[in-house]
RNA sequence: GCCCAGGUAGCUCAGUCGGUAGAGCAGAGGAUUGAAAAUCCUCGUGUCGGCGGUUCGAUUCCGUCCCUGGGCA
């Protein structure tokens, strides 16, 4: 059976990789899917960073504004969309890039999930009101009782991790099921011949900090309270807005901040985040790291590998 | 000019009844299997404002000077 190529593109947010994106697309032949857990929300746009209406306009993208801001997505929605996406995209004849700042997203992608039915948020808010003492969620005592019904669990979660030890509690009572003991979801042959050319845009972490600072500045001249206040009219307990950007907005529509404390929160919130996408970045030995100008190089690679299995 | 209150980690502050100090935040590194822009783990030597004095020993007590905030004139 014949490979298929798709290439990914990651990297930290505000390192450029739309813009490389676009360029890749229109000299390769492809057609971009984006992979960042904003940007599939309808509506937030200045916030999310999501692709100008220009660069939407400069190659084809898919799975960007897929659901309204109250609706439930995840992980798991975007592989199903992404995989069926990416098909589509290679019987097209066209090349498949992914890209977005979503690493786990990539990985979920890549390697899999568990099998496992969907667990309704209920699930997890009854058991976060069950738990909770004082105002605050109790993990220890969640730990101990996972630690009794799957100690094998326990060991790999963090008394702390307060959102895992959640999960696994939910997945515990909702499906009977053991947490430990989930088996991974069959690849299909697709996906099984599917070969990832995986890229990463970096910057110093200086010039990083700097890009981060300019495009804060930016979305709040472009107007992201206002965006925010706009959301929040019509999903007032959306999720998604509980994201960079549009927590702090909140807070600042609340009063609960000033407008400097607003910016500079918005830069250091992103900063850190940039900052655990490098480490799931690093974390993969099979991700090169390139400048934002390589794009000659990505190219040339990209053919060269269209040549060797197109034989 | 006088009277208070302060000056301790990049920031906000604790503390040492005299034996050279520690939290939160920031920062750095890491984890990550259906919310992931989430959730969590690890990492703290800094002339304890300067200079003198007392003391075996001072960041701690005393004196003096400098700086900051508040009050009085």
């Amino acid at each position: 059976m014949k490979r298929e190529l798709a290439i990914a593109i990651l990297g930290p947010t505000a390192s450029g990789k739309t813009k490389l994106a676009v360029q890749l697309a229109n000299r390769l032949n492809g057609e971009i899917v984006c992979m960042d857990s904003t940007t599939v929300y309808r509506g937030l746009d200045i916030g999310s960073s999501k692709p100008s209406s220009e660069e939407l306009s400069q190659a084809p993208h898919h799975l960007v504004d897929i659901a309204n801001p109250n609706e439930p997505f995840s992980a798991f929605h975007f592989v199903q969309l992404a995989d069926k996406t990416v098909s589509e995209i290679i019987s097209r004849g066209k090349l498949p890039i992914i890209v977005g700042g979503t690493y786990f997203y990539l990985r979920a992608l890549q390697f899999g999930m568990f099998e496992l039915p969907t667990i309704a948020n209920e699930a997890v808010e009854a058991l976060e009101k069950e738990f909770c003492e004082d105002d605050k969620v109790n993990t220890a005592k969640m730990h101990e009782e996972l630690k009794k019904k799957d100690p094998k669990a326990a060991e790999t979660i963090h008394p702390n991790d307060k959102y895992r030890l959640l999960r696994a509690l939910a997945i515990l009572r909702t499906t009977k099921e053991l947490p430990s003991q989930l088996k991974p979801v069959p690849f299909s042959e697709e996906q099984k011949n599917r070969l990832w050319m995986k890229y990463a845009v970096t910057l110093s972490r200086h010039a990083l900090n700097q890009a981060i600072v300019n495009r804060t500045e930016k979305m709040l001249t472009a107007g992201l309270v206002k965006e925010t206040q706009a959301l929040l009219d019509k999903y007032p307990d959306a999720r998604c807005l509980n994201s960079i950007g549009y927590s702090e907005a909140k807070a600042f529509l609340k009063k609960q901040i000033t407008e400097k404390q607003l910016r500079n929160e918005i830069i250091e919130k992103t900063r850190q985040l940039a900052k655990r996408q490098v480490t799931w970045l690093r974390s993969d030995p099979e991700v090169r790291f390139i400048d934002f100008r390589d794009h000659d190089r990505v190219c040339l690679e990209v053919d060269n590998l269209k040549f060797v299995l197109n034989g």
